[in-house]
RNA sequence: GUGGGUGUAGCUCAAAUGGUUAGAGUGCCGGGUUGUGGCCCCGGAGGUUGAGGGUUCAAGUCCCUUCACUCACCCCA
């Protein structure tokens, strides 16, 4: 096949799959509205100068994956890798801190990072993002925290795992780095050729190695829980305290190191062992000093992000369950009767009533056929016979039950019946 | 960027060591009922076997190249 086909990496959402996307939407923003946040949209345009600053130039993210061009000659634009950075963008360039000192803040959208395709990794993907700005007490980390174990659950979504982890504060860990490095310093020969090179850019990231061999070694180094400052290890107590106030477990994992260089004391993810190498379906933590890195106020922040195609690929949610289907069919033989059936199909819809027809002149049973397949309630069958006798025939397509009834009244009764059908199922 | 796997009908897959017009299920269209769906039966449409080249009397099958998809590494949602 020559023809055009979707990017790499891009994946259409047909049509069997949008309802499964809008409901998991619907179930996000209803519990988004309990909790007081609020529904911001960016742009997916930007400059790229907001994500070198804002997650960091030697991030992956940053170094090898952003969608980037020269517009027109003119300045460099990145299609956005994550959502954060824009969001403080817009809550900076706008002053919101200016009307109201706290934000909650939601977007929801795609996100576009030229990585290489697999399981549950694509070049665009969409996020479910919440950000809490101005929120300093350890209180709003477990509150984003609860809210998001609440959406999952509304969500149906089992056997997760909630993993905890400090990355401590611009006191305490520059200190902790530094223990790490004269730790694995010893150890050089030992470790595998990645977390070698891990040492000069982050050596932090050896913690989470999948080489036996080095983790072995990294059992025995120091953590950073254990060399916090006291007011990270405050702040971390709080947060995991009250997670078990409200009976949400979750495990502490210290070797959870994260990918942006914005996170600060709290990190968490939320994984499973479903996803194939991409376990992580949220991740999110504490980013005290992004907003005033980005131009903004001394501002502290805190979020996360679900991955839509991953939480989805995690439901058990069947399109069927979520299939529309028309209230009646029409069935019409011969040109006058099809002509009144347009009109009829037409004049029900105008009344909130789904409604479908045949064109072209089918045979009845292809009609029948069509009304079948597309699971019809009804099926109403008038031809030049019913209506010069001044009748249609409306048929049950459950039990097959059909009844002959007055044409000039069709529409009152249809929309009688289907206000009837739909307080009862209420 | 690196490595493995796979490319045959809209979809899921067959076609022994190379051997005539590449099959099945499902879906689609039509018929079996001159005006009645589902189940059943029958028929039809739909393929340049991802693309290009090579070996051979003969290639879906073997060789080379290329592309796509996929899984994994790196990293992340």
């Amino acid at each position: 096949m020559s023809n055009i086909t979707t990017v790499k990496g891009f994946k259409d959402i047909l049509p069997d799959e949008t309802a499964k996307w809008r409901s998991i939407e619907e179930k996000a923003r209803n519990i988004f509205a309990d909790f007081g946040i609020r529904e911001i949209r960016t742009p997916v345009l930007e400059k790229t100068d907001l994500f070198r600053r804002g997650i960091g130039d030697s991030t992956d993210i940053v170094e090898k994956e952003m969608y980037t061009f020269v517009d027109q000659g003119e300045e460099s634009l990145t299609l956005r890798p994550e959502a954060t950075a824009s969001v403080i963008r817009s809550y900076i360039e706008h002053a919101l801190y200016a009307a109201d000192p706290l934000a909650k803040l939601f977007t929801i959208g795609p996100m576009f990072r030229r990585e290489r395709p697999q399981k549950g990794r694509y070049r665009q993907f969409h996020q479910i993002d919440v950000e809490y700005l101005g929120y300093d007490d350890p209180r709003a980390d477990a509150e984003v925290i609860m809210l998001l174990i609440q959406l999952l659950k509304n969500l149906g979504l089992a056997d997760v795992k909630l993993e905890m982890n400090t990355l401590g504060c611009a006191l305490c860990r520059p200190a902790f780095r530094e223990s790490i490095l004269s730790f694995l310093e010893g150890k050089k020969e030992d470790l595998c050729e990645d977390c070698r090179r891990r040492l000069n850019t982050n050596p932090l990231r050896v913690f989470d190695c999948k080489n036996t061999g080095c983790r072995r070694i990294i059992t025995d180094a120091p953590r950073l829980l254990d060399v916090a400052c006291g007011s990270c290890r405050k702040h971390f107590d709080v947060v995991t305290s009250s997670l078990t106030d409200f009976g949400i477990p979750f495990f502490v994992n210290t070797g959870m190191v994260r990918g942006l260089d914005y996170y600060t004391r709290t990190t968490f993810e939320i994984t499973t062992e479903f996803l194939g190498a991409q376990n992580a379906v949220v991740g999110g933590g504490r980013y005290d000093g992004l907003v005033k890195d980005l131009g903004g106020p001394d501002i502290p922040g805190i979020g996360f992000a679900i991955g839509m195609e991953r939480l989805l690929s995690l439901l058990p949610m069947k399109s069927e369950d979520f299939a529309i289907h028309p209230y009646i069919f029409i069935a019409a033989l011969g040109d006058y009767a099809q002509k009144q059936a347009f009109s009829l199909c037409h004049r029900l819809r105008l009344r909130g009533i789904p409604a479908e027809m045949a064109y072209g002149g089918k045979s009845l049973k292809s009609q029948m056929k069509r009304a079948n397949k597309l699971n019809c309630r009804y099926t109403l069958i008038f031809g030049d016979r019913e209506l010069a006798a001044g009748t249609v025939e409306l048929r049950d397509m459950r039990d097959s039950s059909q009844v002959s009834l007055s044409y000039q009244t069709i529409e009152e009764t249809i929309a009688t019946k289907f206000g009837e059908e739909q307080t009862h199922l209420g």
